[in-house]
DNA sequence: ATAAATATTGCACACGTTTGCAAATTATCC
DNA sequence: GGATAATTTGCAAACGTGTGCAATATTTAT
């Protein structure tokens, strides 16, 4: 009977490292322990024969120990949002750049935002990172109960205490309002995606109250459920019956498709016609044929204040959890007219 | 003095739960392990002690007997390459779905690629995904000792013992080419990025060997180094000069700056006084508006296969590595001629 | 009711590290 | 060279889990 071998895996352990060099375990743990005190000769001897038998400490052994893994788990609920998908890069090579790995987790549905967490956890990841998701607050309240640090990015809620990295959606409603105003246009109609979504409900209740206030011009329509490029252009054969002065989107590619339509479809100069005005300064927007003029948010500086909170919280736990709004800034091109 | 009282964070082990259900260690344990022998009757005492108590196995300490930690290293090289970015969440997805947590490892120049497996090597990941980027033999090899399986996708080497998956750039350029000349087109021009890149190489090979053979058609310029939308369309005014029949671009994004310029800059029709082609299938080139004819990658594919690949040699490391190549198809929309 | 068969349980060791502590070595000083 | 201080070293005990094995409890068959 031909009996099937098993191939036993053969794992280089520090007790074999000790043995070639003819040191005790600790030695060699000392050795890829910075700081710990071992002389420089038996480092190099414990060095040449980790390499010799492409020694490499064991992360997981280590972390049971030293109840640390290096592990920040990352949490990516709205892949389709081309803001939060971008971001992934950037988180990463920071995190890396603080000697920390990245452990991804995605959701597809609302309902596993805390399954993932209590994934993560099993991992014994040193802090979470979770981007435009909100968990429950039993589920937080654990990580805190395990003095896992989580910081909550783009979604936040009064009730859940820990961390949150949050736009000012707020503001940024108020500040297209104004410039609105000021370049002169006083019919509006706003368009955005899914209505329930937070950010674009805070954004129209915003841009409305300055109107209201400022008492000029009047918002025409309140689009919900426009999203792409081309859903945008369809959206336009409504819009143009209104006639409008101005399009705010809540997303450049349906800004994009608005003025593509507006251009092809109707024969309309952009912004003589009717000026748009779109959301998140996608790479495209700034094309030579677009030159949208948009809102660009504080990308580098969300993720930057969100590690920073991280790594903070994970050096002192005590660290009080700290809720951060940042402004973004609308940068004018030339699809709304000049001052 | 004040002390400052350091918190002592309270970890909930096996043992708290087996103390508060009153069973053993291994009964709590084998709760947790799918098909170990327990009554129904403690299983549920440990579950109640467990849920009371926010009891979560540590993976770490399982990992280290088991030897599995359900970890897969995603090591991405190139993340201006949309392609290989936009595979992220399908990877993702997936393997979570079969029950593996993906740790991603990003790398910035060249030279640490080796590290970066290293690193991951030492989370004892189950298994390596490389995007687009080669290691050196030393530290597959070192993979191959450690039993942890390694799947190149996008970039190979015949001297690397090991899976592989691919698209066939080769086919590429061919059918390319022949549809190129079956349209009618005769005077070409190339463009690409990096010009060390192989696949782009390969395809330029592939593409001016079907037209020596056919003899039908000459390559009248073999541009490289440009890869973004505005290089595309300021590349455009050396390329008028030649007067080429169509431009075949390495990416949807030249393709689109090229089409922009043509349009806007030369006052030029497309395709009728110029044909252009792209390269990826890019979502922006379905817009209404452009209606690019490009090259579809095989996506989904290459992630399933990759991953496939990978999941099979963990199972078993006896298999014998794989190479795969995978077919493209190129879409014809409205920037080349129809037959 | 008893014997046999089966299912469940707990013990104790293993996994590969780190680290406090005491012993051993080396360096420093008079 | 000897006494002391400083550095280096190895021992052994954790860390939190899985699992073979023998012991015990439960079920089944007679």
């Amino acid at each position: 009977m031909a009996m099937k071998r098993k191939k036993n895996r053969v794992r280089v352990t520090s007790h074999n490292v000790a043995e070639l060099a003819g040191v005790s375990r600790s030695a060699v743990s000392r050795t890829f322990t910075p700081n710990a005190s071992v002389s420089s000769k038996t480092k190099e001897k414990v060095i040449i024969a980790a390499n010799k038998l492409g020694y490499r400490p064991n992360v997981m052994a280590r972390s049971l120990i030293t109840k640390k893994t290096q592990l920040i788990g990352l949490v990516m609920a709205d892949w389709d949002n081309p803001f939060y998908a971008s971001t992934l890069k950037s988180y990463s090579e920071k995190l890396q750049k603080e000697n920390y790995q990245t452990i991804l987790a995605t959701i597809n549905n609302n309902s596993d935002i805390d399954t993932s967490i209590e994934f993560l956890l099993q991992y014994q990841v040193d802090g979470i990172i979770m981007l435009s998701a909100l968990p429950s607050s039993d589920v937080v309240a654990a990580c805190n109960q395990k003095d896992t640090p989580i910081v909550l990015v783009g979604n936040s809620s009064k009730k859940i205490n820990t961390c949150t990295v949050n736009i000012d959606h707020n503001e940024i409603g108020k500040n297209l309002a104004n410039l609105a105003i000021e370049l002169g246009y006083r019919r509006f109609v706003l368009i955005r995606g899914d209505k329930n979504i937070k950010s674009g409900i805070q954004r129209t209740k915003a841009f409305s109250k300055v109107l209201e206030k400022e008492n000029k011009g009047e918002i025409l329509a309140n689009i919900t459920g426009i999203l792409g490029h081309d859903e945008g252009r369809n959206a336009l054969a409504d819009i143009i019956k209104i006639k409008p002065d101005i399009i705010i989107c809540s997303s450049d590619l349906t800004a994009l498709g608005i003025i593509d339509g507006a251009r092809v479809d109707y024969n309309l100069e952009v912004p003589k016609d009717i000026a748009v005005i779109g959301f998140g300064n996608n790479p495209i927007s700034s094309w030579g044929m677009n030159r949208l003029t948009t809102v660009q948010l504080p990308h580098e500086k969300l993720i930057d204040e969100s590690i920073g909170c991280l790594l903070r919280r994970i050096d002192d736990p005590e660290l009080p959890p700290k809720n951060i709004d940042l402004q973004s800034v609308v940068v004018t091109r030339d699809t709304t007219r000049q001052i």
